[in-house]
DNA sequence: ACCTGAACACCGTTCAAGT
DNA sequence: ACCTGAACACCGTTCAAGT
């Protein structure tokens, strides 16, 4: 039994709606950052296919149609959702802790704000930057605290990129049901796999496979800023 | 000027639509492989949204819902989708190169594959593997080369899952706009970002963020799978 | 069993009319 | 400028009717 009609936070308790009139309200009904707010609750409490165009206007107590006086089309909403997403992110540890923890840190924050809204991770890999200041003030701060760490300038934003794709990789990947990986019947054709399945210790095991490529990847990330400074550039070892 | 009617691949050359009878043809006029390989032609000419049922059926010369005949939804013919695209991802390198080079090469071929499809990477990331025999191939395939190299079996998945996170993300970022770190407006209040952006080599980006990030996490596996065999272990040098 | 065609309950978006 | 309400061109999916 769904509850989508919200019975009426009714002003009058037994008209069948408080219409409003017709034409332009004396003062504005709706802003941007008013837009945003429901928009992120609305993903937060049903999901991606919870935030429609409809539903965001229902919530707001408006036509649909007046949502486009503030914003351009959903993908704009997105935009803005986004940025308020990254504004949460904790980079706060760069030029604090050592890059490499700074690092860290920014990543686990990064990716539990994903999880929250898998919706976006497709978002967040392809949408510019521009006019999202929260997103340019989080890349602002890793760029500068890696610069600050003595990387060079031409591998900065590269670093920043595949850290950010192994986030959005695991973002998805908390998304992933238990039992993902069940071969069902083709666990005899797949017995290397079945093993390793069963072998693999239960709990979180998003968040165990995350921190085993994030461990990887800043121990990685350590050899290539400092060559030398960590045995085993060598490479092959039978 | 687009050219969605086709213009009739017609038998009779000037009458309105080769109509079909009603009822049920002799013989099936759909298969699931057949519209398996439709879906993947639709996807790769028109892109994400331009797999509709609708266009679906156009395709295969069919009402729309013919299709619930051979699949139960649209979630349906994306696994389907998927599976096939799996199998086209190169795994053959394990047990013949050693396992980091087997690792790397499959992540190379499996982030080229889902760069041409980026419309599965979240369902990649989210669905069961059961009755997707392509898929738990390459994964028994990968599975075996990790384990006979030495991984330890609590650790094979986790190495897997990570590996693959960092490709699906750079998958996804190998959509983004040239721009996406263009601060506009904001490049004075990101001093440092701009620099990094500036800094950064031209070309293939995604392809370079890849490469390092990849490198760093197959530096970083080759410690965590022989500690010792790789100096830097005792982490942090001021 | 396997197709057609009509129908349903949605989408996002546009636009004239109103103040 | 900023709202409403009607309308448009789509969606995915269901189902009775047909053979």
């Amino acid at each position: 039994m769904r509850q989508d009609e919200p019975v009426a936070p009714s002003r009058q308790p037994s008209r069948p709606a408080p219409r409003r009139p017709r034409g332009r309200p004396s003062n504005p009904l709706l802003t941007v950052d008013g837009i945003t707010a429901a928009a992120v609750r609305l993903l937060e409490e049903r999901g991606q296919d919870g935030l429609t165009m409809a539903a965001l206007a229902r919530r707001l107590d408006v036509a649909p149609s007046a949502l486009y006086n503030h914003v351009a089309d959903k993908q704009d909403v997105l935009r803005a959702v986004q940025d308020h997403v990254n504004a949460g992110i904790d980079c706060s540890a760069f030029g604090v802790l050592p890059w490499d923890e700074a690092l860290a840190a920014w990543a686990r924050s990064y990716r539990d704000a994903y999880a929250r809204h898998p919706a976006l991770v497709p978002v967040m890999a392809v949408t510019p930057v521009r006019s999202a200041p929260h997103t340019v003030a989080m890349y602002e701060r890793v760029s500068a605290g890696l610069t600050a760490a003595g990387w060079p300038g031409h591998l900065v934003t590269n670093v920043v990129v595949a850290v950010e794709s192994f986030v959005l990789g695991s973002a998805l990947d908390t998304q992933a049901p238990e039992d993902i990986f069940d071969p069902g019947d083709l666990a005899a054709a797949a017995p290397a796999f079945d093993a390793a399945n069963r072998a693999r210790p239960g709990g979180d095991t998003a968040l165990a496979a995350f921190e085993v490529g994030l461990q990887a990847l800043l121990t990685g990330l350590r050899v290539l800023r400092a060559p030398g400074s960590v045995p085993g550039e060598e490479r092959r070892t039978p």
